[in-house]
DNA sequence: AATGTCCTCGTAACCGGTTACGGAAAGTCA
DNA sequence: TGACTTTCCGTAACCGGTTACGAGGACATT
């Protein structure tokens, strides 16, 4: 098997027009009637025709590499490799090499490229500093880098969305789970939070916010902590998918249940929000468009055109870890939870551990 | 700046031949005298000529693309990414277009490729059987796949030496972090442990074989449950950096010091090794080799050669969090051993609730 | 000296696109 | 109707390599 290797050629000779015509209609150039362009077109989808990517950067002259920027001391999780899949794929299909490199506070990447991508940019980052005064073009992910190009996701309308869906069920001792350096996400969602709250009346208690700096051990830890502590609490909503697992895992072994006792909400929608016991009600996040994005418009000013600035929809996806809160519900509690189950449910969940 | 572009015409004219003979030095084709393959090689090293990778996939008309596969079931974490962008250096240079994939235990990855690298192959993994009933040709990274190419590395090498090097040191009630389905590797690594246990007449015993899957909150957990068991031991031998990770992190909660208390090792030595608090004495593992290794052994299969299997060699790499056991003498361990875990034990149970 | 190998290496076509250039057809205006 | 634009599109050169082919020189054979 293997494609059949449509080039070009057949797609030009299938149209009835030259090599020059399906590449101008390719590349979106003027100059070609309409009628032409669409009917080009359709053999193009037809034939399901994909250019090149070696021979176009060839064709174009475009012997230089894109760097994707990884700050050293960062936590690569799947979000960073979800993302710089979706990254590298656009540079690919678009006849660029793209090759990640690793940037700490001190120095650049000494392999010189023409264009870098910023992954996970924190408020006090040194890099888009660093790349301006070098005069290097960048794009930035995950904060607003001023004067040059970025594209993050609507944080705060994602938080605000999880924790009014948190208030809607009934609850009203809920918990943040923040990652205290990784900057303007954090602070982000954590305000989002407190906005949530306040629409709802909500007295803002800090002892609340627990920082599980955004990891699963971070978010297991500190949750663990906030039981030791005493802290009462019916729902936690977490910056991020991984904290909230480490928050569900510390509420199994503290022998509490997701979501009968707890509710818990995530962030980012990452595959292992799906695969959770109990599937995580998490804030959806288009990682894959983000990047997409960002390799679109570093391209972009690489030809020329001047920075853009970029934020994408989140979306709340109601999933298993988050429910109403019986007990406390004026009306049903005892239909809903008759206590000797609660009891049962506890204790088998204790014992096989 | 970026670099000026040598192209192979400069070389030629540099060296006084035709670009056809350049050419044939570069790729080793016979029929060129040796004075002049080797007048032409200064030539090329002098200047620093790398040959287009496009245009050499171009001009061989390879226009098929490569395929990672990711187990979609599996934990990506920093490993895989080392290893990826290792195996994408190669491919990219050499001219081929590398792009992931996740493949399930159903399907096999749509994209028709000209070849795959199997990532983290696991003992009762399905992907191999799949491939090879495809008549797909492929690499497995991570376990032997009898019949086919493999490359992997000497997992008991590796922690027979950690493993000794603790008990050089004095522990005898040695810990081992496991990752349970994690194939291959678990079992070797496990194994070797016993092995170690065994050459210097020490008892096993199962108690200490603990199970972190693999993960860091994973190692949290089963240590923190060992403490609770009032397991004894003064060293954990983890078959990961990310568990020994996790171990410390446990420890340190439990109120126990590293290395003064209680040894731990790891085994990658990826990055966060060398930024944990006290630095992680580690196994340390040749990521990028084994990457480089595969996509090469890749590229030989294609091209007609018969598959290869590789291990490649590991090193103990000795930092701050393993020690020898200062407060007590190698015998009286059933004596003294207990009393600070013992302590540590009832703290954790004094402070939640 | 003439003919036949074997090596070595230059020549030119080609890979699959992009694009400068120029020609043909159609529209504009005097 | 002729000259001038404008629009659309075909032609061919080019990007940086690889490789089939064949020319030419060195050497051996007769």
């Amino acid at each position: 098997m293997g494609m059949p290797k449509v080039t070009i050629l057949e797609v030009a000779k299938a149209a009835g027009v030259s090599k020059g015509t399906v590449s101008r209609v390719l590349n979106g150039r003027s100059g070609v009637n309409s009628d032409t362009r669409e009917s080009v077109q359709a053999i193009v989808d037809r034939l399901g025709f994909h250019p090149d990517p070696g021979a176009r950067r060839l064709a174009r002259g475009t012997r230089q590499v894109i760097g994707i920027a990884l700050f050293n001391d960062d936590t690569h999780g799947l979000y960073n490799e979800v993302l710089l899949d979706a990254i590298q794929e656009v540079f690919l299909t678009e006849g660029y090499a793209a090759r990640v490199v690793e940037t700490g506070r001190d120095g650049l990447p000494k392999g010189v490229a023409a264009g870098f991508i910023l992954l996970g940019v924190h408020l006090d980052d040194p890099r888009p500093e660093l790349f301006r005064r070098r005069e290097l073009t960048f794009v930035a992910i995950g904060c607003a880098a001023p004067g040059s190009s970025w594209v993050d996701v609507d944080n705060e309308g994602g938080m605000r969305e999880a924790v009014s869906h948190l208030i809607k069920l009934g609850h009203t001792r809920i918990a943040h789970l923040t990652g205290a350096f990784a900057g303007q996400a954090s602070y982000q969602r954590l305000h989002a939070y407190r906005e949530a709250l306040a629409a709802a009346r909500i007295q803002y208690d800090r002892s609340l916010v627990l920082d599980g700096g955004f990891t699963e051990l971070g978010g297991y830890r500190a949750v663990r902590r906030a039981i030791a502590g005493a802290v009462e609490f019916t729902a936690v909503a977490a910056a991020s998918d991984e904290m909230a697992l480490g928050a569900m895992a510390a509420l199994e072994d503290a022998g509490l249940h997701v979501p009968w006792d707890v509710s818990v909400t995530g962030f980012d929608d990452l595959p292992p929000a799906r695969q959770a016991k109990p599937q995580l009600t998490t804030v959806r996040q288009p990682i894959r468009e983000v990047g997409r994005q960002a390799a679109h418009m570093l391209l972009e000013q690489l030809s020329g055109e001047a920075p853009r600035e970029v934020v994408l929809p989140v979306q709340l996806v109601v999933r298993a870890s988050s429910s109403a809160r019986p007990p406390l519900l004026p009306q049903d509690h005892t239909l809903l939870l008759p206590e000797p189950i609660l009891r049962a449910e506890l204790e088998a969940r204790g014992a096989p551990k």
